[in-house]
DNA sequence: CTGCTTGCAAATAGTTTGCACGTTC
DNA sequence: GAACGTGCAAACTATTTGCAAGCAG
């Protein structure tokens, strides 16, 4: 699978759009370049700040009417971190976030890394998890070298 | 240790506010009891609902303070769900949460069971969590009986 | 009585919605 | 031109805060 720029696949987003009878407007390009640019977790308030900067009267009750409608078509989806905060991202760059509470550094977990958990939910509880993204907190790992006194 | 009714739990947390310098007040019991009595996972609206059916006149505001102050005295935890949904339970009955997305019910899961979890964390990537309570959503056990069509 | 607590109202933050106007198909 | 999309203002939900009155210590 090819790696596509970042016009591409906004493109892509756009055609998709189209293909469900959505019509390509420029709010809703640059409300998807902005989620295609950050690559993950971006938050409602974020997107607007960085749209109006090329848009200015972009108001951001058309960020989340576009996030829903995105969000409707599969394209997009909605995660709530531990800590309360809402972030978006695309469908198909689905991860768990290892988010430092120190520095702020968000580090990204592929979902297949929680297949150990998911197995032990199953056999032990008979619980099936829909891996939702997760946002988990704690110490990253330049932060906890440099908490315990710095090494080599 | 002992298992306490919850009456005396309630009075045992009455007694820390009040080793703390705060007072002890009809307020602030009747919301304790809630909290103690759903034994986890109650959103500040549960409880302002559930008390006003003794306290009419308690205002969410005495809630969300109260919940606060016993934050600070670490005695309640704030805990967001993947859903976005906000429950406080008590800090001494940690627990993570699976929540069944089809009945509803919450089952919970010891803090414990993601040791596993955390040491991979540390190995793999570095990272040390700081295990706060977590709300995992799929399908529970019975639930997921029943969609596959019940066996024995 | 002194000051922590509370009720009430009003402020905030984040998100959603109604409506008239603008734009895409 | 018709229907969908957008800006703006206003509604909403969840939570927080100011202030005067209430109550615990």
């Amino acid at each position: 699978m090819a790696k596509h720029s970042h016009e591409d696949q906004v493109e892509q987003i756009m055609d998709r759009l189209a293909a469900s009878g959505k019509r390509r407007t420029m709010s809703r390009q640059a409300v998807i370049k902005v989620i295609v640019d950050y690559h993950g977790h971006v938050s409602a308030d974020d997107i607007a700040t960085r749209v109006q900067k090329d848009f200015p009267s972009l108001d951001v009750s058309t960020v989340y009417r576009t996030l829903e409608t995105l969000r409707e078509l599969g394209i997009v989806e909605r995660v709530w971190f531990a800590d309360g905060s809402t972030v978006y991202h695309l469908s198909d760059h689905k991860h768990h976030h290892l988010c430092c509470e120190r520095c702020g550094a968000v580090q990204e977990l592929p979902i297949s890394a929680l297949k150990n958990l998911e197995r032990f939910l199953l056999d032990e509880y008979g619980f099936e998890t829909h891996q939702q993204p997760l946002g988990l907190f704690g110490l990253c790992a330049d932060c906890r070298r440099s908490t315990r006194g710095d090494s080599s």
